[in-house]
DNA sequence: CCTCTCTTTGACCAGTTGGTCAAATCACGA
DNA sequence: TCGTGATTTGACCAACTGGTCAAAGAGAGG
């Protein structure tokens, strides 16, 4: 049986959790020291291993609870909503949180990058569900007419690839725009760009 | 004065660049290891120092010979081609890059999703300098009604993203799909996605 | 066969890093 | 106030890693 959690561990579990993001999303996993956390943390190396097995751990446990903040915007997508302002509704959550989370977007793109060897588990179960599923949605707007045709797998691909960018790329976007802020321009040219891809053809 | 390179330096330079690529852009600059390197090039640790002053120098030259290659396909978009048609090309070029050289991709993503320390400077001299003379181009394309009103920003961000999509993150690619080869579709998807975006509304 | 340069390597080193541990300190309910 | 379990830490260690170096080994031209 788990004990509850003490103020303390909730405290210092929360503040190690917020420093490996901040470090690990900055220099990936090799590439991160324990010490460097700690520091951010406010904590000894040796106390942070206190509340984590290993680096990591601390690691493994941001990813996972990442994973569900990053399935939800796709879980919010309703199939009884209009079909053309569900996707362009989730287009613009997923360029908000590239935008307001950049961390955890660089964070997880590492890893995947990396071959994805923490959550492979993951992506094969509860993100490739979730995907079969809305899947199936997109596929009945399709036959209802309501869109235009379209492979709903690599529709999806192209929503996550193009919002985050934003976040994963974001220097050389910088680098390309000489620094000027992309988000208010890629918010028009993303709606504009799956509008277009989905706005059924006039009968 | 440079001596020229005899041949076994080309032979073990090109070694190790090689074997370099393979290490790299598997771990990242901080997880791969000179003796990974010099295993995979058939070369002693030492040897290697001997053809290159450190491994961030073998890391260097590869993003830098990257870099090049990179760029290319965007080099060859021509302005007095049919636009759709151009754009619509250097698309297939470059999912044709993710499939064929996805270490480079991926080696490429790694660098820029750390900060691009290493090239930051390329990013806004080169990079931004092609990016911009291609943007005027779209845009004159977009004056003479050529292709529908688009950002050529955002444009070009959109194809990058899509394309690499299917590199850099191959394996979440395939855990959605459930392992099927997913290049033939997202070639159709993307064409389709590019078409609709550009064919201008009929007048 | 000699020699000069290029190439290769075994042995080594110092700094870094993940992780351990015993002892000290703290927090809190009784 | 006291006792007990939770928390914290200084000191330490072994493994790893980037890099050095002196010396040995090839190769090619004379």
């Amino acid at each position: 049986m788990n004990k509850p959690e003490t103020r303390i561990q909730q405290r210092n579990r929360a503040a190690i959790m917020s420093a490996g993001l901040e470090v690990f999303s900055q220099f990936g996993l090799r590439g991160s020291t324990l010490d460097q956390i700690a520091e951010a943390a406010g904590l000894s190396k040796p106390n942070l291993l206190y509340y984590f097995r290993s680096k990591d751990a601390i690691y493994t446990a941001l990813l996972e609870k990442l994973l569900e903040t990053w399935l939800d915007p796709l879980l919010k997508l309703d199939p009884q909503g209009d079909p053309i302002q569900e996707v362009l509704g989730y287009v613009r959550r997923k360029l908000t949180m590239s935008k307001e989370y950049p961390r955890e977007s660089r964070l997880f793109a590492n890893e995947i990058l990396l071959g994805a060897p923490h959550i492979a588990e993951h992506l094969s179960k509860d993100l490739r569900a979730l995907v079969t599923e809305k899947a199936v949605v997109i596929r009945e707007w399709e036959a209802a007419g309501k869109i235009a045709p379209v492979d709903p797998y690599h529709l999806i691909f192209s929503i996550w690839s193009t919002t985050q960018h934003y976040a994963d790329f974001d220097v050389q976007v910088r680098a390309v725009l000489g620094g000027i802020d992309p988000f208010d321009d890629a918010m028009k040219y993303l709606d504009t760009l799956f509008r277009r891809m989905l706005t059924p053809p006039k009968a």
